[in-house]
DNA sequence: TAATCTACCAAACACTTGTTAGGGAAGGAG
DNA sequence: CTCCTTCCCTAACAAGTGTTTGGTAGATTA
């Protein structure tokens, strides 16, 4: 039986985890420290979860789910380029303001988990993510919004990694909003640093 | 007494203990994986070195040194703001082909690392070189060259970010040069990807 | 009231970790 | 040939790791 308790209970206990994860690196966090920060001893987590490992597999799946079910619906709202663009950076810097451990998580540990069968979904979802980008950058350039003179592939990863390792420096309740973030810094890369002219 | 040979030696064992915790993360790593990728066994490494983390220190140290004798002269050359932000992106990617390994290692362990005591010099480097970066935003914001309607410190973030987070995907003797590289990305965050009017 | 279930603790387990101590082969120095 | 230094190996250690087992106070159910 799946109580409401039960539930609440797991998702507190995951979310500090995350919290010191994130913080400390995942494999510089020992168990009897998450134990502690959630405020039970080490054995007592095996009641809720089956290993260290199976955490952080519940917060970063459930962390990419919540992330692309906002994608999808951009990707599906068939919006011009540059609006598309807008839209996935701002939805990007929405979840960090709610997922932030979990971001940072998977920014850190991402590369040398995806090694592993168990977290084959995170080179999945990176696939999938570097398609989307490639194909709306390709979209803008061919309408000629966008220029053509720059890699389509590197454009995709300077803005890809400047949008995640925000998480490492971003805190919610800040001065900035994710929104006001995220306008800025569409403005940074769509118009540039400098003055026109 | 210190050998040319001894030095030699220090210096591979260095670079390959780079390679893996670059590619594992440091934690992750234990030490009779780096004996195993430099081809002898755990003990034999504690010939060389006093304990795993002097690795790392010295791993982070050198590099942090060869990349401030770069910035420091770009930034004694007086140049322009517009000039400066683009000599010290070059030099960046240049030591990002050079020390790729290092680069990883500091973007990746830099922040929870500079509280210990011994890692300290990591805190001053990046003081050091949010300064740089701040003061030659605000005199090209001052002068003109720079728009004024953008937070600086978030540009600085961003750039920031984008420009060290590359050692993550970059590898040295592919299809695009550091030169660029940086070519690219300062064309992107100058003048931003969109079409010009 | 009696039985069961929930959520935790106390204590240990097997294993991995960084590190150390002692020894030995190879080769140059005297 | 002998001595000594260099560089590595073998083998172990103590501490810390994730995990398991058995138990138990307190609430919930019958």
């Amino acid at each position: 039986m799946t109580t409401n308790s039960n539930v609440e209970r797991r998702a507190e206990l995951l979310a500090t985890a995350a919290q010191v994860f994130a913080d400390q690196g995942y494999n510089a966090t020992t168990v009897r420290r998450v134990a502690d920060a959630a405020g039970l001893l080490a054995g007592s987590l095996y009641y809720h979860f089956d290993s260290k490992e199976s955490m952080l597999d519940e917060i970063l799946s459930s962390f990419l789910d919540e992330l692309w079910a906002g994608y999808d619906t951009v990707l599906a709202a068939g919006l011009g380029p540059r609006e598309t663009i807008e839209a996935l950076v701002t939805e990007s810097f929405r979840q960090i303001d709610r997922h932030g451990p979990a971001v940072a998580i998977y920014q850190k540990e991402a590369r040398h988990l995806s090694a592993q069968p168990r977290f084959a979904y995170l080179a999945d979802s990176q696939v999938k993510f570097e398609n989307a980008w490639l194909r709306t950058l390709e979209r803008g350039v061919a309408e000629g919004v966008f220029r053509a003179d720059l890699d389509v592939r590197l454009v995709y990863r300077f803005v890809r990694d400047t949008v995640w390792v925000a998480a490492s420096w971003y805190r919610p309740g800040g001065t900035h909003s994710p929104e006001e973030i995220a306008r800025q810094y569409l403005s940074m890369v769509l118009e540039g640093i400098t003055t026109p002219n």
